[in-house]
DNA sequence: ACGTATTGTATATTGTCTGCCGACACACGA
DNA sequence: TCGTGTGTCGGCAGACAATATACAATACGT
């Protein structure tokens, strides 16, 4: 399961595994029932302790994604959240398009850009 | 100048309403040139500390969209940010666009949330 | 000039969050 | 029942977030 941490990432380092195994299960990489890998094995890939890997599983059984079972491994149990409100969701997207259009990019490579991860989100089915 | 900081929103709040600030430079609702208004203000209006604004306004300024001015207020001073990487702009539209996904819009009404959101940003032109 | 209001800044304090370490507890097969 | 693999817990140190209070720079009327 290939997951890359950032050092310049600002967002602290056991949410970001948590929202890369969310983009990994949003597109079926990680379907339903598959097995996320030892917290040691992803612990020791990336180059932080064990805990830091545990709180992003904790983070992902607390939206309903993973089921974490104790002396067992960790499952994927569900491929939906619970709820979010709409504007939650769009808040995010909104600041992320921003982002892109400060970087100075034009309007058509931004909806290059943003159809292309679309699709690779699709790219498996639903 | 409307802003909202969100409870639910793990993000610190200086960092949001940074982050609304920008949004509202990206979209030309504030322009080069134009002043931000006084932390106090904003504080106020938010009800948190005029440190936390003070702070939002630093971030700002670091990346280079803002000029602050002690004394005087805080204008804005591009629309650019200097440079980003493609890859870190990505992860963030990733991350964001994969949650819309584990919400279960259906994949149109996801691009369809996604083009409006480009056009809002977009609407007052480059 | 001066004084006052307005605006951002600096410092100190408090509480929270992150990430780590070491020890523990559960699961499962030999 | 024992060993190995797996997640959990408690405590800790350092960084971070938000606040209160005092300070410094600017703007402007007089």
């Amino acid at each position: 399961m290939y997951i890359t941490i950032d050092e310049s990432d600002r967002r602290p380092v056991y949410r970001q595994v948590a929202d890369e195994i969310k983009s990994l299960i949003a597109r079926g990489e990680l379907s339903e029932g598959m097995a996320l890998p030892p917290v040691r094995q992803v612990a020791a890939d990336l180059g932080v302790n064990l805990n830091t890997i545990a709180a992003a599983y904790r983070e992902l059984q607390k939206e309903g994604l993973v089921k974490v079972r104790h002396g067992s491994g960790a499952l994927v149990s569900a491929r939906r959240v619970t709820q979010q409100n709409d504007a939650e969701l769009r808040k995010s997207l909104r600041a992320s398009l921003a982002h892109l259009v400060l970087a100075g990019l034009p309007r058509a490579e931004i909806v290059e850009i943003v159809n292309e991860e679309i699709r690779q989100l699709f790219k498996l089915g639903r």
